[in-house]
DNA sequence: TGTACATCAGTGAACGCGCGTTCACTGATGTAC
DNA sequence: TGTACATCAGTGAACGCGCGTTCACTGATGTAC
């Protein structure tokens, strides 16, 4: 789990390289944790094979180390969602709750951190937010194209939201139960929670 | 936040009211907290004004007293969620979700370590199983009574926990938003993910 | 009725640990003159 | 070309803290004889 590069000290002008192997060490360590309050600034340090104290010398504190973590994944789930494309908007709404069904999987630590964490009461999450209003707008689109009933785009949207999230918070927090296809049922809350057609989803 | 009774020895015959009051502080942090992690029992003896060595007189260990906690905790919302009857099925499946809603509301921080905390990986939390099935039978005698459409009742149970969950957790990880009306959201759930018809809610 | 003993319901001091954070420092590399 | 100085990228020792857990103990109350 150590960080490849043998330490050495960076050359000068390049201490900013810290920066990213500490953060990304943070990444790696809360997604195995699942959660941010065990993950200590000496066990970070000890990964990356540095004295707790540098770790000082780019975060203030833990607080800013663990936020600024998570504010990177976030971004990197953010992007990889958002570049999604789909021939129509449905498509592409399907493909982004894939998108998300998948990073979720493969992240199961951060993905709780970030949407679970006693950090979500504690610092500003705001960069969030983007998410909510992308889904409502894809939403809106899926409405305005015709292919699924007019309604009130931001109840809808945040009825799908809800049930994505709950049943991945349900996969995630009891991963050894015998839980069915994700995809099945991502596919289902379409067509029960969006109005999309079942024929739509097969072609 | 302390307990009542200002603490004298209990009475002999009587030190199993200390193991009642251990626990009930546990679960009150435990709430206050949102995550078994940070609870120590140090703090559990200092709630209740007593020696931390007198903790060990009724647990092994940490483990023990949360999961002895949880449980208790779970009993009492399985309690209060079952207790509810209805004049047919839908209404029962009806009210069944919306106590479970108020009482995650109530309760924020021991839905959260009941559902999301680290426990749930570490610990048997078989206990849990009971809602499910019960949710499915429920389902099920609303189909048998031809109340919602014939499906796959464990399938429909599920979606229908998943997005319950979801909102839920949604609101408590992020209990500064401005959430829209949870018992509206919990019925266009049950219309559109179970099949009851928004009449048969009117009523 | 008296007394030795057992049991019960606790207590206080101590252990070793990992933690966040601070402090004064080191030693290589570049820069001004 | 040489050298004093500044800057950069770190380090090591130490602080005080709260924690889980263990250990030997205390002192009131009941029980056998």
């Amino acid at each position: 789990m150590k960080t490849t590069t043998p330490r050495g000290r960076n050359p000068r002008g390049q201490g900013e390289r810290l920066r990213r192997q500490i953060v990304d060490a943070t990444i790696r360590m809360l997604d195995e944790l699942g959660d941010d309050e065990p993950l200590s600034m000496r066990a970070v340090a000890r990964e990356i094979g540095v004295a707790a104290t540098s770790v000082y010398l780019h975060f203030a504190d833990r607080d800013e180390l663990v936020y600024t973590a998570l504010k990177q994944a976030h971004h990197d789930l953010v992007e990889s969602v958002l570049q999604v494309r789909g021939s129509d908007p449905v498509a592409e709404l399907r493909a982004r709750v894939r998108v998300l069904g998948r990073w979720s999987g493969e992240h199961r630590g951060l993905y709780k951190v970030l949407n679970e964490s006693t950090l979500n009461q504690r610092a500003d999450m705001s960069f969030k937010l983007v998410v909510r209003e992308q889904t409502i707008e894809l939403v809106q689109r899926c409405m305005d194209a015709g292919l699924v009933p007019r309604d009130d785009a931001a109840a809808v949207a945040f009825d799908l939201r809800s049930a994505v999230h709950g049943t991945v918070s349900m996969r995630l927090n009891e991963p050894d139960l015998p839980w069915p296809p994700l995809e099945e049922q991502l596919d289902r809350f379409l067509v029960k929670l969006v109005g999309v057609s079942p024929e739509a989803l097969a072609r």
